[in-house]
DNA sequence: CGAATAGTTGATGTATCTCAAGCAGGGTGG
DNA sequence: CCACCCTGCTTGAGATACATCAACTATTCG
């Protein structure tokens, strides 16, 4: 039995291109021309489809209206860094230069506006919410190097899996009010090591041996339930 | 013979704090008044003095005017990881919240363009430059998540020191004319382990095979001088 | 000159990777 | 409807890259 499958919510009819085709297909046919307000158009894509890749033109910003995003890097041996997992409201395609630095893969069905970069870099209000989220992002992204250069697999796992439980939450702020949370994972086991540079064995070893101690209990198909957050939090290190 | 020896530039003499002296006393009694314009301050710290610390009221912008500067995280017990290397003409401070996410110190003496936080973020330009600045930031810190989570130690000094070879000069674009770099490393063995997540005794080794195979040279106390750039740019799995 | 600090090198240990086999669930087609 | 296959996951045994521990050397500074 498996405990821990990715989901697969198929909700998204939208789109008919498989994976491969929308790969092969000019981007430009991907774009459903449905406007939500000046400039502004909305892209549905289904589970593991690719939205850009590492050298596309930065072009665009895309803001997640519902479903997840992994933006990832590879080395040229085959070797995958996943770098941030985004979810709803997250902003992406926001690189340093003229072209993105990372791909974009979704990992769910999910749905995105669209807006032209120069666009939402002209107003001020669109500068501020670019500024946000890069910050936030920034402190992601600090708060994960320390997992990659210094945490033990242990670490790494418990920490990933307390960022799972405490999901959007923690961008409100306040502690939950419950010791419990249920986590929908929604990615494979080859994901989650690649974005906490484990493999994937590393993962499914220290999954079943947190299940044994009992900090998480498997819950139907793809979910696990966690009785006490606390405990997950002792193991991962956090201060 | 120390080969790579941290510099000791010692050149600002207008603080008399010593390090410890400066971490004990009222951030603000460092404060150097001299204005170089409208609500600007500058700042002048020695070697391995500390900036601001994690936790700290996020309410002030510095920009670096010469000298260098690393952000770290602690965990509990001591584990350190060194999340970027900045110099001069970097921005640093843009914490996600209202405190800070890391430790600011500095790596040599410097000096700071000190602005405070919400001026800063009034002006368009201001936003723009900050704007700027994160994404580099965000970059830099995907190519480092990278690093950290699926490269070897070998890879990982050599990428630190192609780094530090192209230094400034990646920013500007073009490729170097020379295949020829000396690298002024200003960092103690400890500070790049700690930023490659690595031990003192891995870096050091690394390194020394890296000399004896001829692909760095030691040029004087503090300085390495790298023959072909592209050999180093091979063995760190750039793409 | 001598103590203190930073770096190097060697011997040994171990956490994680690698390789390999087996298992579970979900879909397909006979 | 059930057997089969395919994919993703788990588990074990053995290998290895890097950490740890420890001794030594070089450099700096008083």
């Amino acid at each position: 039995m498996t405990y821990l499958d990715r989901t697969v919510p198929e909700s998204s009819v939208e789109i008919a291109f498989t994976r491969h085709a929308a790969e092969f297909a000019p981007r430009a046919d991907r774009w459903d021309e449905t406007a939500t307000g000046p400039r502004a158009k909305t892209l549905r894509m289904r589970e593991h489809e690719i939205v850009f890749e590492e050298g596309d033109a930065a072009d665009r910003l895309y803001e997640i209206a519902d479903g997840a995003v992994m933006l990832y890097k590879m080395l040229p041996d085959g070797r995958r860094q996943v770098l941030e997992i985004l979810g709803q409201g997250d902003l992406f395609g926001l690189s340093g230069g003229d072209a993105h630095d990372c791909t974009a893969e979704t990992l769910s069905a999910s749905g995105f506006r669209v807006v032209d970069r120069r666009d939402a870099e002209a107003s001020v209000a669109g500068q501020q919410k670019i500024s946000l989220c890069l910050r936030d992002r920034l402190t992601f992204l600090h708060e994960h190097a320390v997992l990659l250069g210094r945490k033990s697999a242990c670490e790494r796992v418990a920490t990933f899996l307390l960022w799972m439980a405490l999901g959007r939450a923690r961008r409100a702020g306040g502690a939950p009010a419950t010791n419990t949370a249920v986590i929908r994972l929604a990615m494979t086991r080859q994901e989650i090591a690649d974005h906490l540079g484990l493999t994937i064995e590393t993962v499914s070893r220290v999954i079943s041996d947190i299940r044994r101690r009992g900090i998480v209990v498997a819950d139907g198909q793809d979910r696990l339930r966690v009785p006490d957050v606390r405990l997950l939090a002792r193991m991962s290190s956090v201060h």
